[in-house]
DNA sequence: TTTGCATCTAAAAGCC
DNA sequence: GGCTTTTAGATGCAAA
């Protein structure tokens, strides 16, 4: 990375434009933590309605895994794909 | 818990409550992971336009400690104030 | 935790007994580097033999994951089996 | 890297060859986890025995370092002396 | 060189 | 209230 990375002419950092990269990243935090307690909140429920929360996080989990690989699965065809000539 | 657990009298989970919210949790996660994603596109951005990631970062992490300070403070405040009768 | 942890009555930790702890990790994560270098190796190996280490990482992560998943499946029958009341 | 990789001239490539390639290094890595276990297994021990992990970590850690910048000098050293005609 | 990726540590949350 | 699992952050390595 260059020296002057992030700083202008004069020597100074550019602080207006650094504050609003910061604020930006700050409302998005916010509501990632809101969707963070919402989900909470579903598992809260789901739990008082009778269900396990430690079963339905193994089951979100191999659903997720189940994606994940699917789509490596791809990848890796394309990967193939390539190394026999395209 | 007990062992009933999201089984009916008749010894069945049931599916149809449980999916729905297995769904409504997948849904939040996906938010948050396109959030997350946004997040990190934002530091991309500041980084292409000159300032340290790493900086930014730690800036985010002591802003955010203050604020959590400044929370707890406020908690005790009312603590005090409970205690001297409201 | 308690505030004499591996600090004797004398108020002096126990230098010969953590001296031990800190080589046997030491001589660990020696042969672990050792290994990890063999794997480096076998890549090079099998790229200068005409495969491509890309893809054979991603064949690797895709069979990890694999194992993984499984275990995790059992895990959950486990689970699933102590909820109906084993 | 050339098209052909690990591909023979009848366009198939060679699964005896890439499978003994593929399981050597899952062997390997293998061994590797084996080994950070016995890692964690260590500072579990040590835990157990009053000791602070955190700071066991740091120690390793800096232990680490200064064996590295050791290296590092005796390099210099011999670039030196070979510098000045042996 | 730089970006992305994978590993590893440090902090947080949930559960018992 | 400890303990384990989860998540954020940091570092090191490999591909482009």
């Amino acid at each position: 990375m260059e020296a002057s990375a992030g700083i202008d002419p004069t020597g100074e950092v550019n602080g207006g434009h650094l504050r609003s990269f910061i604020e930006r990243i700050e409302r998005l935090e916010e509501e990632k933590r809101a969707i963070a307690d919402d989900i909470k909140d579903v598992y809260g429920e789901a739990k008082s309605t009778g269900f396990d929360p430690k079963i339905m996080r193994k089951i979100v989990s191999l659903r997720r895994q189940d994606k994940h690989k699917r789509a490596e699965e791809e990848e890796i065809l394309e990967l193939y794909m390539a190394a026999l000539g395209d």
